[in-house]
RNA sequence: UGCCCGAUGGUGUAACGGUAGCACAGCAGACUCUGGAUCUGUUUGUCAUGGUUCAAAUCCAUGUCGGGCAGCCA
């Protein structure tokens, strides 16, 4: 029996949630013995937050209960799919999982081969699977399936409809009116199955007849009045090849899927709550020997300042509104690995935000907040300046230079210290110098003094301009006294700035990332979502840094001092050439300020 | 005039008949060679009305509001 209550002395307690309860009081009453979940994505798209909530979710809870996830490819409508998508998905989740439940995932065999219909297929678990192992996909269950639905047509619980689909709809009614009959529903079991045969032969085009459950036309549930379980369509399936010509539907292939597999919890989103008398009726029907799974439902993630639905993800892709599905600005699970968000952080998010029924909007700078405090304790500091202003250090000769130690990490002592060389010519920030600054503001201003970090206190003396007024330049002086170490090194400015040696900087690209959207609901009523895209989602500049940025390990976290979160874009970067792109910004209690 | 689900500070969540707590956001202060981090304090909440009970966010009833359901999508 798995241990359901936090570990004591654990540091990070277990999140708890009302389907961890079930899941708990299934185990305690021995309703079953080893818990297995699923995680079954269309491969029709990308996962994005939303979907990581739901992995976080299923791998969690097999992690936590020592059991099983099965990743699943819900592969039935080959229209739709491809195996661009299923590579991306597969690569996400072992990404997001990574040395936190990797040992969880339940793989199948590569080659489905042809086993006994109706067999469980067990799951490969571990660390290292193999090259043999790969995700499960309901369409290797499509024999299964279709001997399933011979066994649904033998019992009388199923039926070839020749109804249009106009028919079809017209038949069904509408929630609050009862559908009717099909004309077709009381055709004999002998008939049905020479029918569905010669459905699967491929005797008729698309759309010319379907298989239905037969249920009740008249149920206040509409998912209960006869619902089609196999359809028509002469489309090649990206994984079974030409092999169908007929393919089941949701309802039909998902909760046998999740019984082929053994599946105990069968977690999804609220939309199929209605759909759960289905999943079990199909089940129960069925007449199943081994024990069945059972569905339970939560409320999907909404983000503010985001979209979610994979078809308007789409549309962005599509439309190059953004640069791919791995755009550092999508809320894609690939966007935000390029973006340079940990995945711990992701998890970190996805238990924060719980698990409930209710349908929230959750603020996107909870995700934020995740991300800046696992950034905080592993980044590297560096120097950089974004948007230089030369400041000349007069009383500091053309050749000489001073060398600081400067810290790595204040959080992390283990992360050492570097050296910084201060030269007469140095380059600052252009926000930290104001001529004609506002109330509270720390920084530079004619006849003002800061300290560089690091090195020293500066005066600011005189300020260079051109005939257009511009700023060319800031002339200060050094007092080397204060330097750390120093005779009036204890000496206090309210300011402190970052900065580079001119001469020792490089030149580098750096991307600044913002939201996509500048409206907390993109998808509100009555506005295109394309509307509000936010035009300064992404700024591009040649950025000052210190050398030792120069040419960063691939996956290096670094803190720009004051400015944010960066990293080298796994993409575009190339050896010696990095393109940084900032991940998170810092918390800007100025920036705030200053905008009142 | 259908069925299903939900409702706790600004947001997300906890409390499983017995002190309404946590996180984010906000505000104020301390500290700081990052206006970061850290620390302290703090504003704001049980949808409404009845009922059961010594005691209700929790149980019951009614109402209000919100979400979902009528693809040969998942």
């Amino acid at each position: 029996m798995s241990e359901s209550a936090p570990t004591p002395g654990n540091a990070t307690p277990e999140p708890t949630d009302f389907i961890r309860d079930l899941v708990s009081a299934d185990l305690a009453a021995g309703r079953v013995t080893q818990i297995h979940t699923r995680f079954p994505p269309e491969p029709n798209g990308y996962l994005h937050i939303g979907h990581a909530k739901s992995i976080c979710l299923n791998f969690g809870i097999a992690r936590q209960f020592d059991g099983i996830c099965n990743l699943r490819m819900d592969d039935t409508n080959p229209a739709k799919e491809d195996v661009e998508y299923v590579d991306s998905i597969i690569a996400d989740i072992r990404w997001l999982i990574d040395g936190w439940a990797d040992h969880c995932l339940g793989l199948g065999p590569r080659d489905a081969g042809s086993p006994e219909p109706g067999s469980l297929r067990s799951a490969v678990v571990g660390r290292t699977p193999g090259p043999d192992a790969g995700p499960f996909h309901a369409s290797n269950y499509f024999e299964d399936l279709h001997a399933f639905a011979v066994r649904l047509i033998e019992k009388g619980k199923a039926y070839v409809c020749d109804l249009t689909p106009e028919e079809t709809d017209a038949y069904r009614g509408a929630p609050d009116r009862p559908g009717r009959n099909s004309p077709y529903r009381d055709r004999s079991v002998a008939e049905n199955l020479d029918l569905f045969r010669r459905m699967r032969a491929g005797e008729f085009p698309d759309g010319a007849r379907t298989l239905r459950a037969k249920i009740d036309m008249a149920s206040p549930n509409v998912w209960l009045r006869d619902p089609l379980i196999y359809r028509i369509r002469h489309t090649a399936h990206h994984h079974t090849g030409d092999a169908w010509c007929i393919y089941p539907l949701y309802d039909f292939a998902h909760c046998l899927s999740d019984y082929l597999e053994g599946i105990t919890h069968s977690i999804c989103t609220l939309e199929f709550e209605v759909h759960r008398p289905l999943y079990d009726w199909i089940l129960t029907q069925l007449e199943l020997p081994r024990p069945l799974p059972h569905q339970f439902e939560f409320a999907r993630l909404n983000l503010s300042y985001t979209v979610m639905s994979k078809r308007k993800l789409l549309a962005l892709v599509n439309e190059n509104r953004v640069t791919g599905w791995d755009d550092p600005r999508m809320p894609t699970v690939s966007g935000l690995r390029r973006r340079g968000v940990p995945a711990r952080a992701v998890r970190t998010f996805a238990q924060r935000i719980g698990v409930t029924k209710y349908n929230g909007l959750t603020d996107v700078a909870v995700l934020e907040h995740a991300i800046r405090e696992d950034l905080n304790a592993i980044a590297l500091r560096r120097l950089a300046v974004l948007r230089p202003i030369r400041l000349v250090l007069t009383n500091l000769a053309p050749d000489e230079v001073h060398s600081f130690e400067a810290i790595n990490n204040p959080e992390d002592p283990a992360s050492g210290t570097r050296t910084v060389r201060l030269t007469r010519e140095v380059y600052i920030e252009e926000d930290d110098f104001m001529e004609t600054p506002p109330p509270k503001y720390f920084r530079l201003r004619p006849g003002g003094e800061v300290r560089l970090k690091y090195a020293c206190i500066i005066r600011c003396d005189e300020v260079v301009k051109d005939a257009a007024g511009r700023i060319l330049e800031l002339r200060c002086t050094a007092d080397l006294d204060t330097r750390t170490g120093g005779p009036n090194a204890a000496k206090k400015v309210k300011g402190t700035l970052h900065w580079v040696s001119a001469p020792d900087s490089v030149g580098v690209e750096v991307r600044l990332l913002d939201r996509l959207f500048t409206e907390e609901l993109p998808e509100a009523e009555g506005r295109d979502f394309r509307s509000c895209l936010n035009p300064k989602s992404l700024e591009v500049l040649t950025a000052r840094v210190e050398p030792a940025l120069a040419n960063p390990e691939p996956g290096s976290r670094f803190q720009f001092e004051r400015l944010g979160y960066f990293w080298p874009d796994p993409v575009d970067s190339r050896p010696g050439h990095p393109v940084y792109v900032r991940t998170t910004g810092l918390k800007d209690t100025w920036a705030k300020a200053a905008a009142k």
